[in-house]
DNA sequence: ACAGTGTACTACTACGCATAGTACACTTAG
DNA sequence: CTAAGTGTACTATGCGTAGTAGTACACTGT
């Protein structure tokens, strides 16, 4: 399903969910799909099942997927997903800390913005709009 | 100096690095100024001094500043700081991870770049060049 | 009935952050 | 020279988080 990065700063929980926010935003899985049983899953990527929940459970705080017991969990419709404020607000903060890190880099203004810029273009295609 | 947040996720001392890598790539702190004392930073924010000694590692490790041992810690010439390739794919690694995360909250692609470019105009005038 | 599912615990380990304390070499001011 | 202040380098400890391991229970569908 995806591959993970054990050099990474990032959790492997928080890996687990930013992927699948991918998936689920990029349209790769559409609403109402199955996602991999927190079982199944954790032993694709041979991780701990409680690692997998943990996952899945804030994708579920985060509107992203809905679960029923003894079912599974399943793919909510990203066209119902609305931006919250409070994560929008994050984002933001992390964006602008990023921008910032390119200054500090030594950077000028403008090399900061050119290569901004370039990340943006390539993430272009990637998104469908409906 | 500056003010520490107790709620970020990031470490005190990673807090301590990025403040004086503002105040000394914005110009705030000139070439060769002095730093305060590591016992005397630590006291003034209330850590330890190790977290502060960690802190001036870090930026001497990155260039920003450099070390006499008995006299003090002082700010590197900021004309003579390149950015390093490495940090520099760190970086850049970070932004679009940014970005990302603006797409994964369900903006559209142009709201995203709306956003980001935002973002950027409002660092602008912060940073003179020589 | 049974297998598979989500869910919820406890216990343990590993790691990084921060604190606390000590020590040493060096420089500068007196 | 002496003393205070400086950077530097350790050790030890407490703490929180992530991850693993194991178990248990309620529910669903075949």
């Amino acid at each position: 399903m995806f591959q993970l990065d054990v050099k990474s700063r990032k959790s492997i929980y928080e890996q687990v969910v930013d992927h699948l926010k991918e998936l689920i935003m990029s349209g790769s899985l559409a609403a109402n799909d199955k996602l991999p049983s927190v079982r199944e899953l954790s032993k694709e990527i041979t991780v701990n099942p409680n690692t997998v929940q943990k996952a899945y459970r804030e994708l579920e705080r985060q509107g992203y997927v809905y679960s029923i017991t003894g079912v599974g969990t399943f793919v909510e419709d990203r066209n119902k997903i609305r931006p919250d404020s409070q994560a929008l607000k994050d984002a933001e903060a992390v964006l602008e800390e990023a921008f910032k890190q390119l200054l500090y880099l030594g950077l000028t203004y403008e090399e900061a913005c050119t290569l901004t810029v370039k990340i943006m273009e390539e993430r272009r295609p990637s998104y469908d709009e409906t």
